[in-house]
DNA sequence: CCTCCACCGGAAAGCCGGGTCA
DNA sequence: TGACCCGGCTTTCCGGTGGAGG
């Protein structure tokens, strides 16, 4: 029956040898210390401290790359803060807000207004609207609300900064004694601030912060201190958390994806019922990764920009390994004509390659080839029988491809 | 040093399917 | 119900631009 089967899945996972407690491996975890922060959480702290006399702390922008612990550290400063506030009676209350996911004002918005109790519908009000109820939610409040931006530069690129300019001066519209407002931006691109409006960037940066990357020595500190948590002792063999270390720092430090590769590694090596998890665990985690990275970022693409992609898979079964915009363009174009859909222009598929590009899929680099004009150099960079595979969950590309599979 | 190619990328605006509000 | 607003995707228009070749 399918019901013991299920018991001995049950049963293995249940008796795992392997993890201890995973959760502390996950993206979301806060660990009650953060090696190598410890600088940046006393200057996050002494800022935000401010809070706790009831007076407006300093706006803070952070500046790191992907995984250098920005979110981890603000987050455990700020429930650290609240809690100590609650302690002493003071009301210090924060929103967290990624705008990559929640990337236009009406969302950053909506969600500020639900952290101090303020409920608006999905859609369907103005912006303008969201506002206004927010501002009257923080007039009938007291306290201190800290605002974190996570990702800033997604909102920016996308909506430009008319809702930052907003949110510095919403002080400016609360009479006293209304609930009080701290921006805490972070972001991990460095030229961001070039797209800010001069008044916001002295706004926003009236404190600034900045996470330098891990290196291999301190993620191996990372890792040892949650596998710790993680792992039954033992479990882990010699060289897997330096492996993992290595691996990760070969892309600027970053934490999250070490973390993500001993937890896989981890999963890698449960599943199949061994009590170890070795270094071959780990090198198997890192395609897992990747694979199901690109998986998930082909499935949300929309379809148009799936069939550039399909056309660039088609241009390298010709033996074509880097194109340009035009060639693309033209590719795509018969591509799309051929399976009745009305083309794009080509400055939308300039777009679309630009997005690929930022999704890691493709590589896109602009050139000057003087004479023979400007554009990008297009390479795939993703595996392409891993591309192939997910384009082809899409029935109709699917079709395609298999026409074409093997020929030019 | 200048030209001029093959694009780049900003700005504005339109369309569409989805939603709210009174 | 109709007026209004949203985000996502797209078009139209157009002012740049790095550098090989003249």
């Amino acid at each position: 029956m399918s019901g013991d089967v299920l018991d001995e899945v049950f049963e293995r996972v249940m008796a795992s040898r392997v993890f201890r407690d995973r959760d502390v491996l996950s993206p979301d975890y806060i660990p009650d210390r953060l090696p190598h922060r410890e600088e940046e959480i006393r200057s996050l702290g002494s800022v935000l401290a401010q809070a706790l006399k009831g007076s407006r702390p300093s706006n803070v922008f952070i500046y790191g790359l992907t995984g250098t612990g920005k979110t981890a550290v603000t987050l455990y400063v700020l429930r650290r803060l609240v809690a100590k506030a609650r302690s002493i009676g003071v009301n210090v209350l924060y929103a967290y807000v990624n705008t990559r996911q929640r990337d236009t004002a009406y969302k950053v918005l909506a969600d500020i207004a639900a952290s101090i109790g303020v409920r608006v519908p999905f859609t369907g009000l103005s912006t303008a609207e969201v506002y206004a109820r927010l501002v009257r939610g923080l007039v009938r409040r007291r306290g201190v609300l800290i605002v974190v931006l996570d990702e800033v530069d997604w909102l920016v690129k996308r909506r430009g900064d008319d809702l930052l300019y907003k949110l510095t001066r919403i002080g400016y519209e609360l009479p006293r004694g209304a609930m009080q407002v701290s921006l805490v931006g972070i972001t991990n691109d460095v030229k961001f601030v070039d797209m800010l409006d001069a008044r916001v960037r002295s706004s926003l940066g009236e404190e600034e912060l900045v996470f330098r990357p891990y290196n291999a020595e301190q993620l191996e500190d990372i890792l040892r201190e949650r596998a710790e948590k993680a792992f039954h002792p033992g479990v882990l063999e010699p060289g897997v958390i330096e492996y993992c270390a290595a691996l990760a720092a070969r892309v600027h430090g970053d934490a999250r994806r070490a973390l993500d590769l001993l937890r896989v590694a981890g999963e890698l090596a449960e599943r199949e019922g061994a009590s170890s998890v070795s270094v071959e665990h780990v090198k198997r985690a890192w395609d897992v990764i990747e694979r199901d990275r690109v998986f998930e970022v082909i499935r949300s693409l929309p379809l148009q920009a799936r069939i550039v992609l399909l056309s660039l898979v088609l241009l390298r079964w010709r033996g074509v390994k880097s194109t340009t915009t035009g060639e693309l363009y033209n590719a795509y174009s018969l591509v799309a004509e051929r399976i009745g859909i009305d083309p794009v222009t080509q400055r939308r598929v300039s777009d679309i390659i630009n997005e690929l590009d930022m999704l890691g899929v493709i590589n896109a680099r602009i050139v000057s080839r003087g004479r023979y004009g400007k554009t990008r150099i297009i390479t795939l960079s993703a595996d392409p029988d891993t591309v192939v595979e997910a384009l082809s969950v899409d029935p109709l590309l699917g079709r395609v491809l298999r026409r074409l599979r093997g020929r030019g």
